[in-house]
DNA sequence: TATGCCCCTTACGTAAACGTCAACAATCGC
DNA sequence: GCGATTGTTGACGTTTACGTAAGGGGCATA
């Protein structure tokens, strides 16, 4: 990982995040209209600083496990200001503790959601094979499919 | 668990179906639209067999681990007709390979958040304990909230 | 017979999370 | 100096997954 991402003083233009994680510019401007970003400005121009983009991570993993932009923001906004609106975080105490049950309960979705297309996968290979072996995938494609991942990877620590 | 439930000819009412898994009716018609259910009828009225609430509750999970109704849908497809459409299935296959590793990813994802909002209600118990303790949540409370999620659950075995 | 409850279809409305397009400014390479 | 690229702000369009209301049938109970 290079350090160079690290760098507290580093900043980041609009694309630059975009392109690291495979967003869209409208996408992080919806998310500071709706509070969850509040990047600093240079003239008219965006300008993103380490801590954003730390929070922009937040904001697509709290997407990606089915968080609405509204309980990210929740969750974000006690990385901010305290004290405060009190009353209001004991409220935020409750929910929390209710989506982490969630998420428990997600996660043995998951599971089984697994295992159902494993074994639908078994169950359609086995018919393939059986009928039509040519359309089986051949080794090559997994492999293609791994460094696809990969590159994937690779992309977003830049190639420059 | 009741056995009755289980017995192959029994049929259930949308309603019935609806309050076993709190949903609604017009979630259950709209998979239907969507070619995901497909009951019988009774002159007008749906009439749902055991094989079509075993399909609701995949869908329901599927929904609950971020699957769209499409992708829901191909995979109930598996367990229908074979056959006919094998380079269709072949495709499927991969798709299918491609949705476990996403989910494998999401099972990550998850992780990563559960820990994340632990240490968040860390921060914020301790902060609430400092600041306004007669804020904290009571024992009493954490035990209402397990009764409500056992009831939730002996609901759905049916009470007569 | 009226009231209620459940069922049906059709159709329009809605919230979330952007996509897309228009119109314009700043900057870079040539 | 000019086109290409990247940035900006509206404003309207789109998709998904339903909600909700309108209008009507069927059966039971008071």
């Amino acid at each position: 990982m290079p350090t160079e991402l690290r760098r507290p003083e580093r900043t980041f233009t609009i694309r630059q995040l975009c392109t690291e994680f495979k967003a869209t510019p409208r996408a992080l401007r919806f998310y500071e209209d709706k509070g969850l970003l509040t990047p600093a400005r240079d003239g008219m121009n965006r300008v993103y600083s380490y801590k954003d983009r730390a929070r922009l991570i937040l904001i697509l993993r709290g997407k990606r496990v089915g968080l609405s932009l509204q309980e990210i923001r929740e969750i974000l906004e006690l990385y901010g200001e305290h004290d405060e609106a009190m009353t209001q975080n004991a409220h935020s105490l409750k929910k929390f503790r209710e989506k982490i049950v969630d998420l428990e309960q997600q996660r043995e979705d998951i599971d089984g959601a697994i295992s159902e297309l494993r074994a639908a996968c078994e169950r359609l290979e086995k018919h393939l094979a059986a009928k039509r072996p040519d359309l089986l995938p051949k080794a090559a494609d997994y492999d293609q499919m791994l460094r696809a991942r990969l590159d994937g990877h690779a992309e977003s620590l830049g190639a420059k």
